[in-house]
DNA sequence: GGCCGCGTCTGACAAATGTCACGGTCGAAC
DNA sequence: GTTCGACCGTGACATTTGTCAGACGCGGCC
């Protein structure tokens, strides 16, 4: 029996995940989470042979929670599965210990056979989405030009951003113009789009 | 038995929300699409007694199919079921002839339940998101606002806007004024958001 | 020790953005 | 028939944004 736990924060979408896996004879749905904290709490708890994380859930998201797992529970393997396959999420998560990653487009069906070749000991990553994110190489950005285009990301104003990170306003407005650059954009807003599709914030 | 078709863009979650209504004894999955225009067709086809709409699909969204099936296939009630409940997305979807509306947030126990209410002739809104739709009114972006706000969302510059819509440059940042104001926003990126959270483009 | 990248800041400049006032057309509503 | 709102445009203006050059301290690396 391969033990697993489900982390989601969308309850119907959790509640039909468990569903679906709990038809497959050889699997068993031993836990459930709603955010990233909560999943780490139930997998040391129910200490199952693997855990499934969302990465877009409140708080502490699915890439966060892989690396807190990985550390304090390695006996259990960490998959992702995740609307967006962004290069930069594909790298954090192989960063952080996951051993497999999935996107919720694909069929229903490939979601147990990919648990079953990960409790086989394989590793299970989309071979085009592996090609994207060697590809795009890893993130230009630096921490603080994360920082200023993340805070950017709301429609606050250079003002407002300096205020809330404790700069000076020209200091907001170069870390921003450089990430600009970096994402080869030509205002802010482009910047956070393309930063966003890559997964680099 | 209760015949549903099911809409929904992303493969695993579509084939679980099957298996978890196959699971009902009473409830039976006849039918399944990944965007609107083949939702409308699948609906044509096996005439269920209810579809489930997906919001946010490629293409066609769930929306425009909504409005397509009550109009061609009267017979078949419709029910939404998306991940934001936004205000704007509960008119629009009422004004569509929608019965029903339904978050992802909830658990998945109560899908089943409104189903069978539904089926049953009752409507299913959540009560909350009903009094903040009537609370924020209608929407208040004309037609012209909402083509160039939408237009502004990822980055454009004025030029860019202007040359894709046939607009001059002046009518273009008038529009874009207005918008900011009606949203109360600061800048066009904030407008774009309260927009997006209203449910509004 | 020297070099380099990162983070911090300043000042100045050009370009883009947001606002305002204004003038027009057209169709629907009173 | 007039009024009103949505639509399209112009021109001028203040503000914000994006760019550039330069300056300083810090920590890591050869």
């Amino acid at each position: 029996m391969i033990r697993v736990v489900l982390a989601e924060d969308q309850g119907m979408v959790r509640g039909a995940l468990a569903s679906l896996l709990n038809l497959e004879p050889d699997i068993e749905v031993v836990g459930e989470a709603a955010d990233g904290a909560e999943a780490a709490e139930v997998v040391a708890r129910a200490r199952p042979d693997i855990v499934l994380l969302d990465i877009e859930m409140p708080g502490t998201d699915g890439l966060a929670a892989a690396a807190t797992i990985t550390r304090r529970t390695p006996g259990c393997r960490v998959m992702i599965l995740t609307t967006f396959g962004r290069p930069g999420y594909l790298r954090t998560a192989m960063e952080a210990g996951a051993v497999a990653f999935l996107v919720k487009d694909s069929p229903a069906r490939e979601l147990a056979a990919a648990i079953r070749r990960v409790h086989a000991g394989e590793r299970v990553i989309d071979p085009g989405l592996a090609a994207a994110a060697l590809s795009a190489g890893p993130n230009p950005l630096s921490g603080r030009e994360r920082d200023v285009l993340s805070a950017a990301a709301d429609g606050s104003t250079i003002g407002d951003i300096a205020e809330r990170l404790h700069l000076s306003e020209g200091t907001v407005r170069n870390y921003l113009s450089s990430a600009i650059q970096k994402t080869h954009a030509r205002n802010r807003i482009e910047a956070v789009q393309r930063a966003r599709t890559q997964g680099w914030v």
